[in-house]
DNA sequence: AGCACGCCGACT
DNA sequence: GTCGGCGTGCTC
């Protein structure tokens, strides 16, 4: 007879530690730790946890059963549980959260409470209080409901009180229903169910109906030449009706099931990786025999320096070798091209992961990834989740980008440094990519932590585009100034078009206007819920905060003295368009931005129209800067370089470098005389000068001298205390009494609280604390800072308050 | 996460 | 005096 078993279970939330389970004795011969369970806990609810260990005994309180053993095999390996509990003490979130950020939804659903009138149901409704009169209509009315519809509906309070009345005289029940069950996705399948061989005629002969044997015939005709089946919606919509088909499975002439298909996009390959460049090889083969001496290879390459082809042969190498690759880029939208090529060269063998995919693609994805019929994985952060089995090469591509940290909900973690992490936990190789390198990764490079590849041409010899700097100071003082184009940047686009060439434009603002402005009294309407003030988006009339969801109609008067005389202020993306429209009213104009690309395909769709020239000029926001390759861009320009470059960070400069970098690694590709525009007021600013001239290193060089004075990474840590209050005043009070208990030994230094730029985000008012420190001394930091926090919220001044902690900020 | 409890202000 | 708001604490 098998011992009672206990088990410690994570449970997707933040919550800290694991709760502990009895399982039924039916079950403990199976469950094994990485095996996902559902478990009551709280009142009603059943959520999806996973076994973390077992417990040798009962606790002193009675244990809650588990209701269900969801795997064969663990879902999880003990490795990976390793993992996520790493993930969870470095970036100090539970791993619950982790749990919640690394598995599919499918994989990790819960119920929901559906509300039931009794089918006995007959009581007077005027006997109900007024709470249990709504909740019966609506039940009567529409049939069961979910719980938390019917709160939102009528109110939690009521709903509370209703369900407990009904309850009560037994008028009601309730019962939770698990949603999110993962189903296959199934075809029908139509067939003959005879031979089409043997006596046909007579089977034919046998059919009455004129339409029917016209079917039969010509199904019969087609599978002589050869048709294997036939998928029924096909037929149908050929022209069959499904009744007539019906008619024909009765007479058992045909049949018909159901067969369970992919969601996955998997293609055939349709080419070979193109031979590489001289230039390409050797870096290939230096790349190779370097991860020999260092698991972690920097690829610093100008923009179109081939890449690309790098990565294919490389990735070539380990799937012959049967292993999986991570191919990690930081937007899947922006990777349009680069996915027809790597789809091209890997067919099959390569899926894509990102989190704007449904659920079940994701589940069928994850699946495919574990039983190793994926060998390639292109996608997002989120990916690095994924269960290989067999992995042996992580590509971070554009590994300087911003969206490879995750900032919102916790975990908020890196997947580069991750993937930098997994070369030593896995052992895998890790191959950090790019023509602007984050300050980190040069760092890492330069100290041999990493081994270092550079590419500085080129591929096929395009030319590096000309840099033009426009003094917009100067310009303005000899009224040389259209809207908001300098000299050069008008005459460059008058120049390309008419040279039949593209041209864009980056201005990194979307919305007409920053703001609007009342002329009369000076008010500038400003969000309800953040400090900030509204954009105007002059296509939908509307202002809206691009920091909450906050969006209103424009008012037609100010709100405050009602007079007319409204302006806007500041250029959007918007804007300029128009701008552009009426400086150069025969150019065909597009805009990529948030608002314009929002749809699933609205990408996609401006990048055709791209690259089949029925766009002239291009105006957009960063997303123009990320892997747009398109081969006739005559020039790219820069609006307005300074207000990328001076905002209160000290990576600004950095981010302006890459961006701007980035922004004129889009022309010139095939032309060889392609320019670059950028405008600014400080023509002798060093991010300016640098990109211009092309000087990369000297530029990560003289940035490191700074960030090394200034004490900043990657010659310290940092991790970033959020402290948050609806209250501004509370708030205050609060830091103050943090700051006070923020004690740290000397080697630790602290910055704040102070106010965000942005003080009321979401309607929280939020401060923030940095700690800098030495890196090896990140265990004790985050010891310390959580006492601190035990202490303080121990505190009178603790009520109210969030944290958010943000470890490696970047 | 989601719920119950308990404390405050504004109304039948 | 009660209803309803939200902050706090707990869930194995």
């Amino acid at each position: 007879m098998s011992k009672r078993k206990y088990i410690e279970v994570i449970l997707p939330f933040r919550l800290k530690g694991t709760f502990s389970y009895a399982v039924p004795e039916e079950l403990s011969e199976k469950i094994s730790i990485g095996m996902r369970v559902l478990v009551p806990f709280g009142k009603a609810h059943i959520y999806t946890a996973i076994v973390k260990s077992f417990r040798s005994e009962a606790p002193d309180f009675e244990l809650r059963d588990i209701l269900e053993l969801l795997d064969e095999v663990p879902m999880i390996s003990e490795k990976g549980l390793e993992l996520w509990a790493w993930i969870a003490e470095y970036y100090m979130c539970s791993e619950g959260e982790v749990f919640a950020a690394a598995t599919p939804k499918a994989l990790n659903f819960s119920s929901d409470t559906i509300l039931k009138i009794k089918s006995n149901f007959n009581l007077n409704l005027k006997d109900l209080k007024s709470a249990s009169q709504a909740l019966t209509n609506n039940l009567l009315q529409n049939g069961d409901q979910k719980l938390k519809d019917l709160a939102k509906l009528i109110g939690a309070r009521n709903i509370a009180s209703g369900v407990k009345e009904l309850e009560e005289k037994g008028a009601l029940e309730s019962y939770e229903q698990i949603h999110q069950i993962y189903k296959p996705r199934t075809i029908k399948i139509l067939n003959l169910n005879f031979d089409p061989q043997s006596n046909l005629d007579e089977k034919v002969a046998s059919l009455k109906g004129k339409k029917q044997k016209e079917l039969l015939e010509f199904l019969i005709s087609e599978k002589l030449d050869g048709a294997k089946d036939w998928v029924l919606k096909d037929v149908i919509n050929s022209g069959y009706s499904r009744a007539l088909i019906n008619a024909l499975i009765k007479k058992e002439m045909l049949k018909l099931e159901e067969v369970v298909v992919s969601r996955l996009d998997q293609q055939v390959s349709s080419s070979e990786i193109p031979n590489l460049s001289t230039e390409q090889e050797e870096a290939f083969s230096n790349i190779k025999s370097n991860f020999d001496k260092k698991p972690v290879q920097l690829l610093f390459g100008v923009t179109s320096s081939g890449k690309t082809e790098i990565y294919a042969q490389l990735i070539k190498a380990e799937l012959e070798k049967g292993k999986q690759v991570l191919y990690l880029l930081p937007e899947i939208a922006l990777a349009g091209q680069l996915q027809k090529r790597l789809q091209a060269y890997f067919g099959k063998d390569m899926l894509v992961y990102h989190s704007r995919m449904s659920n079940p693609e994701q589940f069928e994805t994850w699946q495919a990834v574990r039983d190793q019929s994926a060998k390639l994985v292109l996608g997002t952060r989120s990916s690095i989740f994924l269960p290989f089995q067999e992995l042996s090469l992580i590509i971070v591509d554009e590994e300087h980008d911003p969206s490879y940290k995750q900032s919102d909900p916790a975990p908020r973690y890196s997947a580069r440094d991750l993937a930098v992490f997994f070369s030593d936990f896995y052992g895998v190789k890790t191959l950090l990519g790019s023509a602007t390198p984050s300050m980190e990764s040069y760092y890492n490079a330069l100290r041999n932590k990493y081994g270092m590849n550079v590419l500085t041409r080129r591929y096929g010899d395009w030319k590096m585009p000309e840099f033009i700097v426009d003094n917009m100071l100067e310009a303005y003082r000899k009224k040389q100034v259209k809207a908001s184009f300098g000299p050069q940047l008008y005459h460059g686009i008058k120049e390309a078009l008419e040279k039949n060439e593209q041209v864009i434009l980056f201005q990194n603002r979307r919305g007409f206007s920053t703001h609007i402005l009342c002329e009369n009294c000076g008010h500038i309407p400003q969000c309800p819920n953040c400090d900030i003030s509204l954009t105007y988006h002059k296509f939908t009339n509307k202002l809206s905060c691009h920091y909450c969801s906050h969006s209103r109609r424009v008012d037609s008067q100010c709100t405050k003295c009602s007079s007319p005389r409204i302006k806007t202020k500041g250029i959007g993306t918007e804007k300029l368009e128009e701008e552009l429209y009426l400086l150069f009213p025969e150019a065909k104009l597009a805009r990529m931005d948030l608002d314009t690309t929002r749809g699933k395909k609205a990408f996609q769709k401006i990048a055709e129209k791209m690259e089949s020239g029925k766009i002239d000029i291009l105006v957009g926001t960063q997303m123009l800067t990320k892997g747009f390759d398109f081969s006739n861009i005559g020039l790219a320009g820069v609006i307005n370089a300074d207000n990328l470059m001076f905002f209160p960070e000290f990576r600004s400069f950095e981010r302006s470098f890459q961006m701007l970098t980035q922004v004129a690694g889009r022309a010139g590709r095939k032309s060889n005389k392609a320019k670059v525009v950028i405008q600014t007021y400080q023509p002798d600013n060093d991010v300016i000068k640098a990109v211009s001239a092309r000087k990369t290193e000297a530029f990560l060089k003289s940035q490191l001298h700074e960030r090394s004075s200034f004490y900043y990474p990657p010659y310290s840590r940092l991790i970033e205390v959020y402290v948050l209050h609806k209250v501004k005043k509370k708030l205050e009070i609060a830091a103050i009494e943090l700051r006070k208990l923020s004690t740290f030994e000397a080697k630790v230094r602290l910055l704040g609280p102070e106010f965000e730029e942005v003080q009321r985000l979401r309607s929280f008012y939020r401060m923030r604390m940095i700690l800098k420190f030495p890196s090896k001394d990140h265990s004790y930091v985050k010891s310390r800072l959580h006492e601190v926090m035990d202490q303080f919220s121990r505190t009178p001044s603790a009520s109210g308050i969030r944290f958010n902690i943000n470890v490696d900020p970047y």
